[in-house]
DNA sequence: GCTACGACACAAAACGTTTTGTATTCGGGG
DNA sequence: CCCCGAATACAAAACGTTTTGTGTCGTAGC
């Protein structure tokens, strides 16, 4: 009388062992006293059934999933990988999984991504999504799911932030090009209503007025976080005159995408052009000429956004919202 | 008498629709017949009430999860990404959440992560770390769930494969070294017992062997698929005599590193040394000189696995296992 | 030698679905 | 006019856990 080719139940074990399928899951969750003997006992028989609790069942009864998700604006970003890793450093050992979603897939856009991981009700989300509105905000929240995210206006209501510190990187980068003697600077900045693309944006101003220089709006283009964008932009931005003599890019995407096309307008860089990026992505050294810009610790911030959302979901704190920023650090290259 | 905080039951819903719970089920799944005016009706009140299926309740019933998790490697390696990113193009549309495990992580080995990821009940796995051993393959078996697998060793009982034709691949870029002149090509390789490793190691002999050269063991070096692996092999390699004037590497990666020693070294690419690479990762395209490599379309094969997967789930197929072979195409650049 | 208490074990009630086995109702063919 | 089947709805039994409320021992304190 075999027990069948299905995976055993807790009460197959508890059978198997001798026991109360109660006492099974006090040895599993060590909620209450077990003694040794039993404990070793059930143990045995766990391991000899290979018995594995059913998640959905465990779920069920306890309204936690043991998962947590990431949402990020676009894989093919080195930088997101890498945040993506950091999550797991920290998710694994604790028994989480991570499940990933690119939102710029040929998804309907976030709130579709949103519903579609809300309805696998994991336990939180870490949402480095910079395209997120007030209103997926509201939607998470309002599904109880435990909420970080990366980057993005701090707000109470909103939970918790992590982020670097992108103001002073850029600012940092700005008066290095302006230190160099460089005179006519632009910026080159991803998408104009994305927060970081604001917060950036907002070092370059402030370089700039420290060191007395006006700001001219004709030097500041919007686009995409991405390489293509890089190059449109640098060919409007290039095809002023005077032409400015430094790119300042919003990533390092863009910065390539910039490089790209100031290479075919003949230009050198940084004879003719300097440019600079943010992020610091792999690709950012391996570049001709190696590309100038800020250390963004994606992986540690991925570790962090992990453990904020560990000791939430812990109930270490209570419900105030913290803000936390990382540290940036300029990297002057080739390309300045 | 307000219906509480908490979210609607599926009893709720009936209760407001004025219907019974089996009628909304079978609203929601429609495995039964539901009059126009009773599923308006019901799909209304769903509306209004926010209602949505808890999915544990409805995984403990039905034994299926509606997510599937991708083990890589390396998710720093920028293949794996693009490889995700496909299979989210696929499983997304179909209501699946992926879960991204990168083996490599402070985790104890392959075996843990399969153990993790078991545990959580996926329905479907794609394994594309070239570390598996059968043992890990095994695990999954018996656990029931699918397996697709990104290369490796095709058996039978083991399942569906997708991979690219790697051992042409390399094959094409030794020819191509060969036409050009080159005299001592050398193979830069990645962990020896690695599957890929293998069948591109095959490649790189089977293209001598046409062109009537000898295989020089000494010219073969194994390491790891990584920069540093890179790094280190060119090291060993380019301080034989006579130096090798072609390094041919397992990877975009491990060229990525022979470039950085190689220039350490004074040596110029391709004048006194030619490097390829493999996969074909942006990356590839960036540095100087641009790597000549074989495009590995990762989009392409992340996608296919996606479809397989769902297909197996669906039981569109008979059991028979598959092995899917995907075009490679070599890309001369400025390095060879 | 009792009482009280700690240590341990158990039975049963949730958790929120899907699915199976029956009712009903209604219209049409014999 | 009756019977039968299609269409539709319902009640109740799973699915596999966790947790609460009791119960039963021994054992220590008095």
């Amino acid at each position: 009388m075999r027990e069948s080719g299905g995976r055993p139940d807790i009460a197959a074990v508890a059978a198997a062992a001798g026991v109360s399928v109660t006492t099974v899951s006090h040895v599993l969750s060590g909620r209450r006293p077990v003694s040794a003997r039993t404990r070793a006992k059930v143990e045995a028989v766990i391991e000899e059934l290979g018995y594995r609790p059913n998640p959905s069942a465990r779920s069920l009864r306890t309204h936690r999933s043991e998962s947590i998700a990431l949402i990020v604006p676009d894989l093919t970003n080195p930088f997101y990988p890498l945040v993506a890793a950091g999550l797991q450093d920290v998710l694994m050992s604790s028994g989480y999984l991570l499940s990933v979603t690119d939102a710029a897939l040929p998804s309907r856009g976030l709130p579709e991504v949103v519903r579609h991981v809300l309805a696998r009700r994991v336990d939180g989300i870490v949402l480095a999504s910079y395209g997120a509105t007030d209103s997926d905000i509201d939607t998470i929240g309002e599904s109880g799911t435990k909420l970080v995210r990366l980057g993005g206006r701090f707000r109470a209501e909103f939970g918790d932030i992590v982020r670097a510190d992108d103001t002073s990187g850029v600012h940092d980068v700005v008066s290095h090009l302006i230190d160099r003697g460089y005179q006519r600077i632009a910026f080159l900045n991803g998408e104009p209503h994305a927060h970081p693309s604001q917060i950036r944006l907002e070092g370059y101003e402030r370089a700039l007025r420290e060191a007395g220089r006006p700001i001219l709006p004709g030097l500041i283009h919007s686009g995409t976080f991405t390489r293509a964008g890089g190059a449109e932009g640098a060919r409007a931005l290039l095809s002023r005159s005077p032409r400015p003599d430094a790119l300042v890019c919003g990533n390092d995407l863009i910065a390539v995408g910039a490089l790209d096309v100031t290479r075919q307008l003949g230009l050198s860089v940084p004879g003719d052009v300097a440019i600079t990026g943010y992020d610091d992505i792999e690709a950012a050294s391996l570049i001709t000429p190696a590309l100038t810009t800020v250390l963004n610790p994606a992986r540690e911030i991925g570790r962090t956004c992990g453990r904020l959302l560990l000791d939430r979901l812990a109930g270490e704190y209570d419900d105030t919202a913290r803000e936390i920023v990382l540290a940036h650090r300029l990297i002057v290259r080739d390309s300045s």
